[in-house]
DNA sequence: TTTAGCACTCTGTTCCCCCGAGTGCTAAAG
DNA sequence: CTTTAGCACTCGGGGGAACAGAGTGCTAAA
């Protein structure tokens, strides 16, 4: 059986109107939409054939029909109207992203805060790093005898410090004696090599200099493993709750867990491509198994991709969605290739 | 008309049952649960009377009783057992504060996950500076010609830091001198004095040094306005999901938005209160008004307070909460009071 | 003051019926 | 071969009616 232009037609009608409405399809208001040329019955034949198919699928016998995972695939695939977004929607975006954006993991946070608002549905946002997150560089200041402020910087120049307390004094002059030591020996280089240089380093130092080294040491493990394990943040999930298929407590919840609990779990794009669209079973994710979700990637300085994505029922409008993600995404790459361009790599100055 | 102590005993059966089984009482439960050395029929014009004083309330005119929040409040403050945690549970709770928890920031989110993990209801946590936070210390510190990292000590000792970009050249020596001048000027003072220092210093530095410093004073500002609107975390949101009374997606979502969006709402602690429990209407916020909230609060170092509460169904166990609440609360106190002691204040050194 | 007895009220469930929407099929028309 | 009109059929949802069960409130007696 062929896919004719007209199934196609009917099928992007039926896929259309149940994205609008959320409520089956019937071959009356087919015949209608598509100009009143074909009767019903006709509609009703081809539609069996759809469903034949699987391109449709009926609730139940005497209902309309809703489009399949498959049938919304080949939507996307082929019948779908790219859309771009509309000049208020892009002065809107350009607008909200024009605000004060520095800190690398807040524009983060932020990006996804604002397309779960124009999108209307939850949306989460990461980083991920092209490789392993080395340090780049360490600094340690004094505060007081007990204590000092260890600054790593990151070789994609995020900057992280915390206040790390010893046992025994450290004078000043250690210290920067410590930050020399960790400069030469401890960059660009993973949280293993580490292990091995500080294993080196064991009864060489005397225990007052040992002590704050692993301290420190240990901090730049930790700051290397949270970037690497890339943080998501989510917002809008209260949005998910609003979806007429989403009232069953039960399957929300599911989705909520996922969304709150387990980031980690949701979608990640593969390298090169700007954006996938994943329709409910297409997911590998259990709890995504009836929901979709579109995700698309920018490129932030040279080597690390900021992810984002919009997570919602297979019901989804699809157009929209995936219009403004890619209209933000770019808008994204472009921010991040001129105004907050990260400095090059350098040598360690101690 | 007397509440007797029989009356008493009524609401705090009723209360504890309604507690348990999330379904209205009646008289013969009661009557059982009493020992049954009265009839139903007796419990049912004690329940009358009850319900006449407004403690008790009906669903229908045929169904049991159900504590009302004037129930609910005496039986919080006469009639509860206050209960303390179980030694399986003390355990649970020190062993997970055991584990290293060094940043503030993540203490208190940390602390608010265990709560709730514990009592199965959404938690939140935040800290309260008891006045508003200066900036103890600035290190400024060299990357390359066009950037530097601006690491600032709040009087609270966290530490934040940030990579500036400027668009003239600066030497480190500059920077050194920039950090001393911020160092002796900007210290110890709010937002405003700031902003009154960095006017007076226009125009009598040369622009290359004036835009750095300006960069560095903006940040202490946003560091400093960030830890005075207290930052609150949230989590186990989907808990509330799970109870019977907010299976209603229309009364769920207004919770979870609060929670979620609203952080900033949620009821806080007075000072010198250890704990307190809020029913329903007490709750000032219009989406508590059927919740309840307990909130406790603990000490961080000298002038900080930390905040930690739990969200859930009027119907919820607050003798169980509150017990786990304020266990833990003494804890984290305990736990601030000597292993982490935050520094003694002192001399800033340049 | 307590209790037994009883009529009453209200909810939730089940069953039934019917309506309407929509289908699938057949047979005729184009 | 395609389209269409006609028609019987299916199924879910809505609207009672009937009913069981839980629980009450009241009365009158112990």
């Amino acid at each position: 059986m062929e896919l004719t232009a007209r199934k196609k037609q009917i099928l992007k009608v039926v896929t259309e109107r149940y994205i609008d409405a959320a409520e089956p399809v019937g071959s009356k208001f087919i015949a209608q939409a598509m100009g009143g040329n074909l009767s019903s019955a006709t509609i009703r034949n081809e539609l069996a054939d759809l469903t034949e198919l699987g391109y449709l699928e009926q609730p139940h016998t005497s209902a309309g029909r809703i489009p399949s995972p498959k049938g919304y695939r080949l939507y996307v695939n082929e019948l779908m109207e790219r859309r771009s977004v509309s000049d208020q929607e892009a002065a809107a975006i350009s607008q909200a992203l024009g605000g004060r954006m520095r800190e690398l993991d807040s524009v983060i946070a932020q990006a996804g805060q604002l397309v779960s608002s124009i999108v209307s549905y939850p949306a989460y946002a990461a980083a991920v790093g092209k490789g392993g997150v080395t340090i780049r560089r360490f600094d340690l200041l004094p505060v007081d005898t007990g204590s000092f402020i260890a600054v790593v910087m990151t070789a994609d120049s995020r900057v992280k410090s915390r206040l790390l307390r010893t046992d025994l004094p450290v004078e000043a002059e250690q210290l920067s004696a410590l930050a020399n030591l960790l400069n030469t020996h401890f960059t660009e280089t993973g949280p293993e090599g580490m292990g091995e240089k500080l294993m080196a380093l064991t009864g060489q130092l005397p225990p007052e200099l040992f002590m704050p080294l692993s301290l420190a040491v240990e901090y730049a493990g930790e700051v290397m493993d949270r970037s690497a394990r890339n943080q998501v943040f989510t917002t809008g999930q209260t949005q998910l709750l609003l979806q007429p298929e989403f009232q069953d407590p039960g399957r929300a919840n599911e989705l909520m867990r996922l969304l709150t609990d387990q980031k980690a779990e949701l979608p990640v794009l593969d390298e090169n491509t700007p954006m996938q669209i994943l329709i409910g079973p297409e997911n590998v994710n259990e709890a995504l198994k009836d929901a979709s979700v579109v995700v698309a990637s920018y490129d932030i300085g040279e080597n690390m991709r900021g992810l984002i994505g919009v997570v919602g029922p297979t019901r989804m409008d699809y157009a929209a969605v995936a219009a403004r993600l890619s209209y933000f995404a770019e808008s994204l790459t472009k921010m991040f290739g001129k105004s907050n361009q990260l400095p090059p790599k350098e040598e360690n100055k101690s």
